[in-house]
RNA sequence: GGCCGAGUGGCAGAGUGGCCAUGCAGCGGACUGCAAAUCCGCGUACGUCGGUUCGAUUCCGGCCUCGGCCUCCA
């Protein structure tokens, strides 16, 4: 079974065919590290994160590189707001972009590399674009001249007229032409600056992705991610002067987007202000139930985010866990997840699919009296749950975890239920109801098992 | 204006030329001291108007509505 994603460069599902299936290379554009992320932030972050878990199994080596971008005027313009250093600002929200990603369940991609961290190498891939014509200095910027690469609006499907009809951008006056962009700029005394053959300055903002590709992933990569909103201009630039540096080798053989998370149907984003920031959701909801609701649509489709979303989502991860429990609290997972969730992610990351393949296996196992299957079948669904990153904590742990913002005292919980259990021993059962709305009340679900009483975070 | 995408049952959301998505919620039954959980069962969903077809939610065309990109943006 071969895998098949979508290329937004040929606008269809292909098979997915590495350029060196001894190493694979994959980069996402991360995030620029100037405040708190959204959960539109997040979508790509775990959409790609399911695409390299999949990748892995495929193959033996997977390289996956998601930036960080700490060089921006945004970045700037926080630091001078909050009267810091710069470097505060982006220590700061790269800690907690690190920490936010991580309760989702995304795994750490292989490099995470840092703009800063790459000037040189920046300054010398626009010393070749210079030294191949592709580009040149005007008053201490220089800039890519996108007519001297014929291919250029390939990716975002448009023609050079169709932009410069539509721009809405001011053209600066030392552009020869209006869609050139800018690869270096000069920085003032006061603003973060390096020295460069064109005096002091900072990158633009696409070079850098290309020039860490170049450097850690090589000429040409097999994937490229980010959001929808990327495939231009940025994406299309970073072909621009990534093929052009290079000779016209190949920039990237698969380009990937995912849609946009929206709020009452209308794009989240930063400046519009209509934003629920990971950070916050994390406060009265588990990461993994956060997760499962950004999977729960394709990754190409817009999805409404909301709370009665992760409420949803919450729910379907506790009937999960609870088969789970009571099928093998403890089980492991299986070798190899099976095969029809493995089928359903290699068609384009069909994630709505594999979630009703877990929901499938689930049902078996509720199905089944069988001990022995149904602890085969547990294993097997803790390995479908794996491939999309979620059902790897013990049921215990899941049904016990407060989130961060609420508390529940599990002492009195255990006590409570104690007292329950000796009052319905004496058959005093409106003690024992009075008991179970008390912890009702506490925010606690109870179950009376043939083994004796659980609880559970209600929700 | 150019380019792109979407309209599916109470909600979320796949998919397909003819048969079941799946989950959440709801209803009925079994089970239970009562619950919870689980199991069994239930609800004639595919924006609109035409066309193609034996048959279309699925293919084609028009229309309506909504969203995105064209500017920083996941």
């Amino acid at each position: 079974m071969s895998l098949f994603l979508y290329n937004t460069l040929t606008r269809r599902k292909e098979v997915f065919t590495p350029a060196d299936p001894a190493r694979v290379t994959m980069y996402v554009c991360g995030p620029t590290v100037y405040s708190y992320a959204h959960i539109g932030n997040a979508r790509p972050a775990v959409v790609f994160d399911v695409l390299y878990r999949l990748l892995r199994r495929r193959y033996p080596q997977v390289v996956y590189a998601r930036n960080v971008t700490d060089i921006d005027d945004k970045i700037n313009a926080a630091a001078t707001a909050q009267k810091v250093a710069i470097n505060d600002i982006t220590t700061k929200f790269t800690g907690i972009y690190r920490a936010d990603m991580a309760a989702l369940g995304v795994l750490p991609p292989t490099i995470e590399p840092f703009a800063t961290d790459h000037v040189p190498q920046i300054i010398a891939m626009i010393q070749a674009l210079l030294a191949k014509n592709h580009a040149y200095v005007a008053e201490g910027h220089v800039l890519f001249h996108v007519p001297s690469y014929a291919a250029y609006g390939r990716l975002s499907g448009r023609d050079r007229d169709d932009m410069i009809a539509g721009a809405r951008v001011e053209v600066a006056p030392y552009k020869k032409d209006p869609a050139d962009f800018v690869l270096w700029k000069p920085s003032t005394p006061d603003l973060p600056g390096w020295d460069s053959p064109w005096g002091r300055g900072r990158p633009g903002w696409h070079i850098e992705c290309s020039s860490m590709i170049e450097t850690h992933l090589g000429n040409t990569i097999d994937i490229h991610g980010g959001g929808h909103d990327l495939i231009f201009p940025h994406h299309e630039n970073e072909i621009a002067q990534g093929t052009c540096a290079h000779d016209g080798a190949a920039y990237c053989r698969v380009w990937m987007h995912n849609g946009f998370l929206t709020m009452d149907r209308e794009k989240m984003s930063k400046s519009l202000g209509n934003i629920a920031l990971v950070h916050d959701i994390l406060q009265s909801a588990p990461g993994e139930a956060i997760r499962w609701a950004l999977l729960t649509a394709h990754y190409r489709q817009p999805l409404d985010w909301s709370d009665d979303l992760v409420t949803q989502s919450k729910r379907t991860l506790d009937g999960l866990y609870r088969t789970l429990e009571a099928a093998d609290p403890t089980a492991d997972r299986s070798a190899s997840p099976p095969e029809a969730v493995i089928a359903a992610l290699d068609d384009d990351l069909n994630t709505p699919i594999a979630m009703a393949e877990l929901a499938g296996l689930a049902k078996a196992i509720n199905q089944s009296s069988d001990a022995a299957e149904r602890k085969r079948l547990a294993a097997d669904l803790k390995a479908g749950g794996e491939m999309l990153g979620v059902l790897q904590q013990s049921p215990a742990v899941w049904f016990t975890t407060v989130s961060a913002g609420k508390t529940i005292d599990a002492a009195t919980v255990e006590s409570l239920i104690a007292a329950r259990a000796a009052a319905r021993k004496a058959r005093d059962f409106a003690e024992a109801d009075r008991l179970r709305q008390q912890l009702a009340e506490l925010g606690v679900t109870i179950e009376d098992r043939a083994g004796g009483t659980t609880w559970r975070v209600a929700g």
